[in-house]
Parts: C-alpha cells; sequence; structure tokens
RNA sequence: GGUCCCAUCGUCUAGCGGUCUAGGAUAUCGGCCUCUCACGCCGAAGACACGGGUUCGAGUCCCGUUGGGACUACCA
C-alpha cells in the first residue's frame, strides 16, 4: 500500500525579512518533503494588512533562492483566498460549531485587565456563547470550543502534549472587518492545500491544541506535527534584530556560501552522530524529525564562520571567483580578469572565512599603485634591503621560468650565493609585492602577478626606500 | 500570575540503564610545520544545574527544586 503523499509548507508573514530562525523551519520543512518525494508549499501569511509589505515578500523569496530551497507549489497568498475562508466559517456556524459576539473591544479589554490583576486567567468569559445572536456591525465570529476535557496531541519532536480545554477560550475566528484571523487562515490553508506534515517552530506549541479544536470542528483530519524549539542569542533569549545580523540576506551580504549556512542551520538541534559537515544530498538522506533536539540553542557564528571557511576551501575556484566578483567591486574593483582573479582565489582559499575578508586579502593582486601597511613599511621597508632587493629585481627581470618552481630555484641559487637566509628578504620582498605583511606565500604570489607586475612593485618599492632616505636626509 | 516546553564542556552537540575515568565539533591556550598569515597535524584545559527516589547499577527512568524559554490579542 502506497504513503500519503508528505505535503509540507513553510508559511513566512511578510513583516520583515527573512530571518535565520525562519530559515532553519523552511530547510526542515524542505528536508523532509525532499527525503519523503513529498511536496513543499510555500504561503505567505499576509492577513495582517497593515504590518504586510510586498518588498518583504520579495526578500523572503530571495532568500529562499539563494539557499536553494526550491518550492514545488505556491507562493499562495493568504490575502488572496478571503472567500475560501469566508465558506469555511459559513461551514462553522452553520452546524453551531462558531458563534456571533458582539462584546466590544473596550469591554473585553477591561475585563482582561481586571482578571489579570485579579490573579485570574485573562479569558474570554463567554459573554455571547450561548445567545444565538446574528452578525451585526462591528461583530466577530467566535469558536465555540469545548470547556471540559483535554486536547492531546503526539509530537514527532516533543512526544506526548497534553491541555486542558479549560486553559483555551473561544477564539476569534474572523474580525470584525471580516477577515480571518491567523488560526483560522492557517488551519484552512493547510486543509484546502493538502499539508499533512506541520513543522514549525516551538513558539507555537500552545497554538496547538487552539488549531486542533477547529481541526475537530471541521471534522477534519489532523496534521502530523513537529515543534522545533528556537534559536536564541548569545544571551539566551530569542534571537532577534538586537543581536546583531539576523537576516538571511546580511549573511549572503556578508560573504557567506548558502551551503555554509544551511550547514550550520541544520546542526543547529539536528545531529547525526558525530558528522559535523553535511552535503544538501546528505542532509536530505539523513534528516530525521526524531534525531532533532528538545533543547533552544544559541546561534553561533563563530561555528558558521568555520564552516564557512572549510566551504570556500572545498569550493572550485572558478566558481568562488564569480561569486567574489561583487566582494571586489565594492571595493571598487572591477572589470578584472576573471582568470587572474581565479588563480588568485586559488591562493587566498585557505586564508579566507568569507567572500569579503578573501575579496580585502585578494585586493593587492588588482591595485596598480600599493599602499604600504604602516608597520610593514617602517619595519621592513628600509635601506639594508635595497642590495638585495635591486639584485633579485634583476634577477627576475631576466628569469625565464616564472613559475613557482622556477622561482624557488632561483632565490636558493641568490640566497647560497650571498649566504643570506631567507627570512631576511621575505618581509621586505612581501610588502613590497602586496603592500602588507601577512599574504599568500611568495613565491605564489609572484607567479600570480607576473613577471612585468613583480618587477613594477620591486621597483616602486626601491624608489620608496629611497625617498624615504632622502627625506631623513634632509 | 496561569498553561505548555526545556536543562551534558563558553557555544553546537553525541549519549536512547552497565561499553562514560562522558565522545566529537567550535572557540581558547601550547607545540610542530614554516618566507609572513593561514591551512594542516599533535596536545592541554573545559560539562552531566541541584535534591530526592526507582534499580545490583542513572548523564540516561520518576518526582521535586532552581533556572531558562514560549504562549496567554480582533499579531503571525
Amino acid at each position: 500500500m502506497p504513503a500519503e503523499t508528505v505535503v509540507t509548507r513553510f508559511p513566512p508573514s511578510p513583516t520583515g525579512y527573512l530571518h535565520i530562525g525562519g530559515a532553519r523551519t523552511a530547510l526542515f520543512n524542505w528536508l523532509y518533503a525532499r527525503q519523503k518525494r513529498g511536496r513543499f508549499v510555500l504561503r505567505i501569511e499576509d492577513t495582517d494588512v497593515r504590518r504586510s509589505t510586498e518588498e518583504a515578500t520579495r526578500a523572503i523569496l530571495e532568500s529562499m533562492e539563494w539557499l536553494g530551497l526550491d518550492w514545488d507549489e505556491g507562493p499562495f497568498f493568504q490575502s488572496r483566498r478571503y472567500d475560501i475562508y469566508k465558506s469555511f466559517i459559513k461551514r462553522l456556524l452553520d452546524t453551531g460549531a462558531a458563534y456571533h459576539c458582539h462584546c466590544s473591544q473596550e469591554v473585553l479589554d477591561r475585563k482582561r485587565e481586571e482578571n489579570r490583576s485579579l490573579g485570574l486567567k485573562p479569558k474570554y468569559d463567554g459573554t455571547c456563547r450561548d445567545l444565538g445572536l446574528g452578525p451585526a456591525p462591528g461583530s466577530v465570529v467566535r469558536l465555540k470550543s469545548p470547556s471540559t476535557g483535554r486536547t492531546t496531541f503526539q509530537d514527532a519532536v516533543k512526544g506526548l502534549i497534553s491541555v486542558d480545554n479549560s486553559e483555551l477560550d473561544d477564539l476569534v475566528l474572523r474580525r470584525s472587518d471580516q477577515s480571518p484571523t491567523y488560526h483560522l487562515a492557517v488551519v484552512v490553508d493547510d486543509i484546502t492545500l493538502g499539508v499533512n506534515t506541520v513543522i514549525r517552530g516551538d513558539d507555537h506549541v500552545n497554538n496547538t491544541p487552539r488549531q486542533i479544536l477547529i481541526y475537530q470542528a471541521l471534522g477534519e483530519p489532523l496534521p502530523k506535527y513537529a515543534h522545533v524549539p528556537m534559536i536564541l542569542g548569545p544571551d539566551r533569549t530569542r534571537l532577534s534584530k538586537r543581536h546583531g545580523a539576523t537576516s538571511v540576506l546580511a549573511y549572503r551580504d556578508m560573504g557567506y556560501l548558502p551551503q555554509a549556512l544551511l550547514n550550520a542551520l541544520a546542526r543547529l538541534g539536528w545531529s547525526y552522530g558525530d558528522q559535523e559537515k553535511f552535503t544538501k544530498d546528505e542532509l536530505i538522506e539523513k534528516f530525521s524529525l526524531e534525531s532533532v533536539g528538545r533543547a533552544a540553542g544559541v546561534f553561533n557564528t563563530e561555528k558558521l564562520l568555520d564552516l564557512n571557511a572549510w566551504y570556500i576551501r572545498e569550493s572550485d575556484s572558478r566558481e568562488l571567483a564569480g561569486l567574489l566578483a561583487p566582494f571586489l567591486e565594492e571595493l571598487g574593483l572591477n572589470n578584472l580578469d576573471p582568470d587572474r582573479v581565479t588563480r588568485a582565489v586559488d591562493t587566498m582559499k585557505p586564508r579566507s572565512r568569507t567572500l569579503r575578508e578573501m575579496a580585502e586579502g585578494a585586493s593587492f593582486y588588482f591595485q596598480d599603485t600599493l599602499s604600504y601597511e604602516e608597520k610593514g613599511d617602517r619595519k621592513f621597508l628600509r635601506q639594508n634591503v635595497l642590495e638585495h632587493m635591486e639584485a633579485l629585481r634583476n634577477r627576475l627581470s631576466g628569469c625565464n621560468d616564472f613559475s613557482e618552481k622556477g622561482l624557488e630555484g632561483l632565490f636558493s641559487n641568490y640566497l647560497e650565493e650571498t649566504g643570506i637566509k631567507l627570512g631576511k628578504i621575505a618581509q621586505p620582498l612581501r610588502v613590497a609585492l602586496t603592500g602588507k605583511t601577512a599574504s599568500p606565500g611568495l613565491f605564489e604570489v609572484m607567479v600570480v602577478l607576473g613577471k612585468a607586475d613583480v618587477v613594477r612593485r620591486i621597483d616602486a618599492a626601491i624608489q620608496h626606500i629611497r625617498a624615504k632616505e632622502d627625506e631623513q636626509a634632509r
């Protein structure tokens, strides 16, 4: 007997950018659907017209695409599905599972405050519940929920969860402006879109019994629930903007690779033995709701940084060169020879944790005139290396094997003849060629730069040293 | 306040009653490699929140305490 096709969903509300936490629940839903050869649907929950923006919707879609989380259906917009909600509300009204409530918001607010100050539950008191009222201007529709018994469900990550129905009040299904509330819209959408697996943040566990009540009032089968723990900031409170960058796009712009972010997000709250690194296909193969942890976790950039460095090292240099272009442009470096960028990337791979770091570290390759790092200039570009600089400059300009091997040979000959150590001239040359005291290996750098550039840069350094000398002489 | 959820190194986590003198990763520190910085390799330090049970035996099961988080809207 073929099992039912798994249908998962990701329902962001377009009131802000896609953040790390949302991306992770999207990832889990996507992984589960892909693994079960099911479908993944994207739904935009924009019933809160005031706070929803098109810009946020675009940013969310862009984030999903960047992460490579492709959806099979949608995006559906709740704002365009009001007719559907309307018919379901009517259905509930017709069967007596819902009723019209005329209580004004002011009265409700006041009662809630009273109860709270008395230490009682601030829930709706059911004034209109059995009055058999009809619709009226300003009235809402409420669910007539059971006041006795318990609502219990099996959660795939948390286990059995059970709440006394007396804790739940008659929640509003339709607002006075006729729009559906979140709870109604979610349930109706999941029913009509065929969603049978709900994976979401555990800030929704308390909402689940309320939503189950709606399913029951409608006589519809319940989906499978899996509530994954929240992501916290370093201070162990819910991750938010004040913890720094939380938007997916911000990580893209800081130079992270999507695979690194995905890997980090997957490992936050989910594990597979001692394995730390996972390709997308491995994640699809190995993911399981059962091995999602129950405890909330702190989002840690250190680990992401390390993963990103690893993915950079593992990536093809040519591809990285393409991804690096916007970061080089940010530094004012345009129209670069793609071949030279690729070779530069090759030398920068083991020493870059982000694309941004890589661009900064590689920028010297593409600058016509270098500005020397202050400390390196003072310490290494000195008169006492002039002689060696000049000698090496001449040998290099006559070199006809400008490969790493050829250069190593040229240098070892020179060192042997003069009896000096490489250490004596390496740093001065490094500063001359790169402007910095830390860089890829000297010979690698020279190969990428090419003979003409190397000679030109050494000449410039020699001139620079002479100029400093003259300055001092005066 | 009430309800629900959670609790292993700084952080992410392995552990599903005996194999735990608690493993991995990251961060930190030390060493090796070395033309610098990285990478890589080797090593060090670092955790079962607390208290009761259950059991021959508990990080692992139960209860309580403490601490965290979520929800408690005509927001999602």
